[in-house]
DNA sequence: GATGAATGAGACTTCATTCAT
DNA sequence: TATGAATGAAGTCTCATTCAT
């Protein structure tokens, strides 16, 4: 009926998150009732309440954390504007496999749950979803520019670039035939071929 | 209370489906209740129960339906096994996003819904969908083995482009700046470069 | 699971206003849960909902009721303006008692619940409220004209007398040692002597 | 954590009464949150219970607190039984408005959340409002007996008096058009002529 | 003297589903 | 063929209250 010896807020956060995120990937936003995730982390639902305000927040809170994380990173590791096209492409591929390879969980609420989000929330989601995907059509249409890259729409490539790299998170096991370096590999190829990337050049 | 003139079982079970796939893609299974399927199409709840046993089989007959459609129709337009791979490889990229295209709704639940199926129904509609895929990795180790191709896994690679041309649709409008043909003439460049055809074959 | 035999909504809804009035003033509006609202008719608190969309529209469809009720038994009951103010004034005041008398709960209801209405339902009732009370004004202010009347202010002794007539049924029972009809000519006397009525005149 | 600089029990048992007279005025003992009590005067919810045992108790301490204070003004302000019955229900009168006047709030509670106590609470609260009302029954008979006034039945009399005077508190506002001195005198004359007091005496 | 963490009960409400009509 | 009445389970959320700190 009260605190539970050694019972800590802070932790008690952090465990409602992981297991929010874990059971929406796997069952879906709506499928999953506040008593189901209580229980899980060994709480009654009520005590959720003291954490946030209320089940959308919670997926809010998960988004919005994600997206964070992923732009925080990626003003981390993208190479300056000075820096040839090419290799700023292989930056952001291999930056982006690395990144989400161990956040399958999160990649998918970031696709699948964008729809439960109120729309006030979904668009400040949509918001720093632009903001990333700006940055590989600027690197795209520097590389046409110089001359390096030579594909269509940078806007259309710059999509089917995601599409592609994003999709690997539906299949990846970590064990799978295939390590995160070998994809790596192989997928910076098919970007560098599917952009146009001049064949001495990649080797 | 009794039959209205002219209302037809036929017509009426393909309200539901068209209905239910809307309002599906638009908000999600669980979000959808009987009685909103219901009213849009004028219909107190229960009389749903007349042409599917539960919800679940609705969105089962639309999962099914969608594959099984995709599955005749790529029977159809593919071609035989003794044309070049290239020739292959550019009239799966066509029909892919020919057939996927006008239907938006269907492919958003293929990949929306699957986890709001039951085992048995997912299984069911996961066995189509490699069936599918199957027919891509074959026309990729084809033209590996012919030459004419160089890519590295067939397997990886076929899940790459599938990934590409379907992310298509989450942002195809059809009064957005590219038509159809235009987004067929762009991704199949991108999937001939992507899987390593040789650059005067395209041509 | 469904309907039972000889089940019928008409009849249904009556009964859950009338188990709803009573419970209401018995233990109060917030006090009342739909549970045990349903129980009292032996019906699910699903159910209810079939009749009332919610909770606070069941208070508010029982208090307009009441007011409808209140203003149109008047306006059957009241005199022609053309009759003498003392007259009318009886008229209101036997009409008052024997209105309210068999209406107990709904008096007390549109007493102690207004607060319990939304802001808008509660600007309805009071409206009505208002038109009823500034009948009674009328009529003092008449018999202050006329001379047959000889108190203050018509807006406070409409007040004094309305307080005072209402409260009756907070102590009124059938079984107790004063009949209705005695009730009615005791107040008489006192609405007519606070009036300030001439005492010849009521004779 | 631990005790705030300057933080006084007396004060803050007095300041929870103050707040919670006026929040269950406004909103009604069942839509009264300790929480909201709490945040009210700056303290948690579980700090409330230092100074009452529960939300019950505090409802109770309010009720039998404005009760205690009505009879014990009213001890100090009613007049000998030696002196005139007119003089005293004069006394009664000028003493029910001037005590209620300034305590809206504990009034309404009065007759509002009754119900919303214990029977055993209720019983003593019960009581003592009896304890008053018999008061002014005993000043009517004694008119009745001396002569000086002209009623039917001083028990009637004395609640149709006492729901008169109480109803004041409905409407009264500080900032509208009359004094509470004006108030006094008018519904003192109200009160004489519906008691029967002989005319000649009252002037 | 007061808080922060948690609980269990129970609130209103919605849902898929059933069955008599 | 369809409806209208009803259900039981479950959903989100709030509440008074408790107890370690």
């Amino acid at each position: 009926m009260a605190r539970r010896v050694g019972s800590d807020g802070a932790r008690t956060e952090a465990a409602i998150r992981e297991a929010a995120l874990r059971l929406i990937a796997r069952h879906g936003y709506e499928a999953l009732s506040m008593r189901r995730l209580g229980e899980e982390i060994g709480l009654g639902a009520a005590a959720l309440y003291r954490y946030f305000p209320n089940k959308q927040s919670i997926l809010f809170g998960l988004l919005s954390q994600h997206m964070q994380d992923l732009l925080a990173a990626w003003a981390d590791a993208r190479l300056s504007p000075t820096r040839s096209a090419l290799d700023r492409l292989e930056a952001f591929t291999l930056f982006h496999i690395r990144h989400h390879l161990p956040r399958a969980d999160g990649v998918f609420l970031s696709y699948m749950e964008l729809r439960s989000l109120t729309p006030e929330n979904f668009a400040v989601i949509e918001t720093m979803r632009r903001r990333y995907e700006r940055d590989l059509i600027a690197v795209l249409s520097a590389g046409l520019a110089e001359g390096s890259l030579a594909c269509d729409d940078p806007k259309v490539t710059a999509r089917a670039i995601i599409a592609m790299l994003t999709g690997i998170t539906t299949w990846f096991r970590n064990t799978g035939p295939l390590s995160p370096d070998e994809i790596e590999e192989i997928y910076w190829q098919m970007v560098a071929r599917l952009a146009g990337a001049s064949l001495k050049e990649i080797a």
